[in-house]
This record gives C-alpha cells, sequence and structure tokens, in this order.
DNA sequence: TTCCAGTTGCAAATCATTTGCAATTGATTC
DNA sequence: GAATCAATTGCAAATGATTTGCAACTGGAA
C-alpha cells in the first residue's frame, strides 16, 4: 500500500477514527461518531451545515457539530478551508499527515477538484528567508470556470 | 518612472481616485473620500472596522463603509484578501492593475508583509489544462512567525 | 453500579455583514 | 445660483455564521 492509497477518500474505517479520538483522551460519543462517518464518506471539504444535514434526522444539535468539528480541528483530524465565501469548510486528515493540499473551485457552480501540485518549497523558503519569517505555510486556492459551465 | 513606481503606498493623489469614481460615473461623496483617502494612506489590507476608526468622528456610517467598500470592490478599486480569519480587509488597487499580489502574516503579531512572488504561471496552466478549467486564478496567503516574534 | 468530568441540547449572545426606508445630497439642468 | 432627481446615507433592524451559558446527560474509569 503506498503513500497515495492513504488519500483514498473513505478509505479510513469509522472504528479506526474514533480510535483517534480515544488516543487523544477524548470521548467517543454518538455525535462525533456520525460526523466522522458522514466526513469519511465525502470526498470534498463540507461546511457544518452541510454535515450537519447529511445527518440522519436528530443525530446532534447544530451547536454540536460546530463544537465537535473545532475539536476535531484542534486535534488535527481535520482540516479547515476557506473559499473566501464566509463559511468554513473541513476535510478529514489521513492519520499521520497534515493534510496540506488545494482546491480548484469552480466559481460558477462550485465544484471542487482536489489539487495536488504545492507552491514550490523553494521559492516559499525564499520569501521566508528575505523576511526573516519562520516555520512558514501558506493558505491557497484555485478559482476558475469548470468544463461543464463553459458550455 | 517606473512599473514599480505604481505600487508604492500613498502614491495614488487623493483627486485621481475620486476621479476614478467620476468616470464610472459615481458620486464623489464625503464617505467615499474619506474611505479612499484612509486607504491610500495604509499600506496594508484594512478591515472595513479599521477604516471606520481611522475616520475622524463621523465621517460616516460604519454601514456605509459597507457598502462603498463593496462598491468600490465592484469597480476594481479596491481588492478582498481573505486571511482565514473570518473578516474582510481591502487595499487600494492601482490604477489600469488587478492589484494581484499576496502576503506574509505572522500568526503571533498578525504583521503583515507584502509578497511580489507569486504562483509560477506554467504551473497554473498546467492545473487548468489538467482539469479543463478555463479563466483560472488563485487566492494565496503566507503565515509564519516574524523576526520580532522569534525572540 | 457509581461517579464525574466531558458532552450535549437549547436558547441566547456575538460578530461580521447586509438591508429597508425615509431623509439627505451630489451633479445635472435651467 | 436654484430646481430637480436619482444616487447615497444614517439608523435600526435583519441575516447568517459561529460561539457560549447552563442545566441535563452520558461515556468510561473505578
Amino acid at each position: 500500500m503506498n503513500k497515495k492509497a492513504h488519500h483514498h477518500h473513505g478509505a479510513a474505517r469509522l472504528c479506526d477514527l474514533t480510535e483517534r479520538l480515544r488516543r487523544k483522551s477524548r470521548r467517543v460519543t454518538g455525535p462525533r461518531q456520525a460526523i466522522l462517518d458522514i466526513l469519511r464518506r465525502h470526498p470534498h471539504p463540507l461546511t457544518n451545515k452541510e454535515v450537519f444535514f447529511e445527518m440522519t434526522k436528530g443525530d446532534c444539535d447544530l451547536a454540536t457539530v460546530y463544537r465537535s468539528m473545532r475539536l476535531l480541528e484542534t486535534m488535527g483530524m481535520v482540516k479547515r478551508f476557506d473559499f473566501g465565501d464566509g463559511v468554513a469548510r473541513y476535510e478529514l486528515v489521513p492519520d499521520g499527515d497534515d493534510g496540506h493540499h488545494h482546491h480548484l473551485i469552480c466559481v460558477h457552480c462550485s465544484e471542487i477538484v482536489e489539487v495536488q501540485e504545492c507552491f514550490p518549497m523553494e521559492l516559499e523558503q525564499q520569501i521566508a528567508a528575505k523576511n526573516g519569517f519562520k516555520q512558514i505555510t501558506h493558505k491557497l486556492e484555485f478559482f476558475g470556470i469548470c468544463p461543464r459551465c463553459q458550455l
């Protein structure tokens, strides 16, 4: 199994995810399992509301989705992405990975494609060095018009 | 005067800015002049609230700052930046420019440095071609720890 | 089974931003 | 310079995302 396989959407088993909660001595509750299960079955970043509406009625309160997502984010189990529309989106982070990657978003229909390409590391190092910054990272998202919307 | 000079902060004269409003048959009002004047004297992206509090008491209402900023944005006179903290920031765009550039933000003290480096165009073209997208652009911001905060 | 800190539901609070509407005001016309 | 009128503004209330106070509830350790 190569490294790429870890990135396959839906690859993570729910029990492995809840195990990660246990390792950090966090409780494995119904709402958290429901959220993790929804995230692991979705290939793209989801908003808290989207996660909430994916739930079979009454799994938990919307506030709990927000609270859980924030917990999962601080634990490093999900990563937050901002597409500039004022709504936070979250994606599951593979175990032992930092989840760093980018997206290409259609400005017409909002279709989202995962992008493997990244900002060149040497160039980033140059920017860090030139300005004396340390521990530099970046947020990067691409926007354009998808094939279907070009018709 | 080379191209670079156009990017010098504070280089734009207020009368040239208001002239741009006139060219698009927008009214040159007190609030708009105050906002443009504050933006042209500030080297970095400002939030609407920051612009509002920079005003000498009672130049205008906060709602007017929001409305004006949105107007200026659709006119292409200011560009909006998102640093992932849920607050929009705006910078004046030099005339005849699209204002495309990036920032390096200190995660400790929020110091902002303007970054000239950009995502490599060939790589962006590859990403566009590979996914069949057209008119591709990107949002890119860097985060790290500034020299002062490293002490 | 008991126990208790961690969680949750619910409602209210916060924060950024937008909007309805009546009053005001640039800029054009006379 | 005065009349005119649509664009603009102030103010308050609405919206939308997200957070929080608090009492009730529940994993999971003992």
